[in-house]
DNA sequence: TAGATTGTTAATCGATTAACAATC
DNA sequence: TAGATTGTTAATCGATTAACAATC
């Protein structure tokens, strides 16, 4: 009996990008079928946590038999509505701001970087991978043709709120924050925090509180969030 | 009765950067004295929540009183060993890589970036940032120099655990893994993943799933972590 | 002292894991 | 059929929250 949607803990949607990575490559593999437990031994999960995030949003295995790579695949897409082009801004034409617009590996996502916004006047006008920069202030505006429903935010700490409050104004529905700031957004607004600082602070509590170099290669160390395939 | 350190759950970690970045920003406002229940207000972070989290390593606090805003910031710079520099390296000269290279946030920070390293003989040799691009493969020899604990991996996902592994080889403690991969590593050493693509995905299912605009603005939606202050 | 706030213990909550009946 | 594996329920685990005695 499936649940309906909409009540999925946060870290079983945090697995299921695995899952979902792990079954392209199976799909590009060719694999046609594969079990719960033979995911668990890809990724590292454990098959009944398997079973029971997917749990959360159908059926979509075999008993005795396990789950089709393509059906499965397709079934969780949809879930993530990556079924679909998502448009998105960048706020902020920085050294980040620039690296994000030329990332390569949007191209096989469903993720399209449509507009590229500053609010540095010799910035303004220039492009930047085929993108001309635009003035932060018109993004309302502008956004009303572009229709991106993600923003991502690579402006300074003291900056972050005050775009984040423009982004929200302009329709945007997703933030994505570089800033090493908090923002606050309306509850109908998505926003999550990627933190470089904060990462390497927690990385530098670990420094000299790990397991002394001992044994042989196992990958039971404290990884934060393993990403996986 | 303070408990020894070692056992703090991680999401009391992430926390902890949280407290720490608001304190900064007190001292910075000359404020001397604060109580968990004016953090709360601060940082949205329940102030028994506060409370336990610091208990995971020490006594901080006067009760009655609360905190000295300078003592718990050195106390909890002392627990996250924020209080002497870590030199890092990055693997990836790309678009990623040569933009965390030259971040200005880190001049404030206790991370130094003391080596820039990539595979391309192309770009071997050249300057980034006053660094100079050297062999990936050189690394384990050039760390004994450099004596970097902490690698910022901003290579492809092919690549990843290739370079993770020479890192590991190099004597890098800690890995910050940029790349869309999971990465083995063993379980003396500490990974975090940073992935672009998968916050994007789970922005991704909170679009059309959230709430209504209606109410005035709060902030109590999905935010993954928030970062604070 | 009276009021405030700590650190800690106990209660609650939510997520993970184990177990298993249903079923291919 | 016998063996395998699902989806789900129940047990366990761990983290959050509430309550409060200790104490400034």
């Amino acid at each position: 009996m499936s649940q309906e949607q909409g009540n999925a803990p946060e870290p079983t949607l945090a697995r299921l990008t695995r899952y979902l990575r792990c079954l392209r490559r199976l799909s590009d593999e060719g694999i046609q079928t594969i079990s719960s437990k033979q995911l668990e031994a890809r990724l590292g999960v454990l098959s009944a946590q398997i079973r029971k995030d997917l749990s959360y949003f159908g059926e979509f295995g075999k008993p005795g038999v396990g789950y089709n790579v393509q059906h499965l695949l397709e079934r969780l897409s949809e879930v993530m509505q990556l079924d679909r082009e998502h448009r998105a801004v960048i706020a902020g034409a920085g050294n980040l701001g620039s690296a994000l617009a030329g990332y390569a590996g949007f191209a096989k996502s469903p993720f399209r970087i449509v507009g590229m916004f500053d609010n540095n006047f010799s910035k303004i006008g220039r492009l930047l991978w085929n993108l001309e920069i635009q003035d932060i202030h018109e993004l309302p505006r502008i956004n009303q043709t572009l229709g991106a429903t993600i923003g991502i935010l690579t402006v300074p700490a003291n900056a972050a709120q005050e775009v984040a409050d423009i982004m929200v104004d302009a329709g945007i529905r997703a933030i994505l924050n570089f800033a090493p700031a908090h923002i606050h957004v309306p509850c109908h607004i998505a926003a999550r925090d990627v933190d470089l600082l904060r990462e390497l602070e927690i990385l530098s509590y670990y420094l000299d509180r790990l397991p002394a170099e001992d044994e042989a290669k196992s990958d039971t160390a404290p990884e934060a969030d393993g990403l996986d395939s």
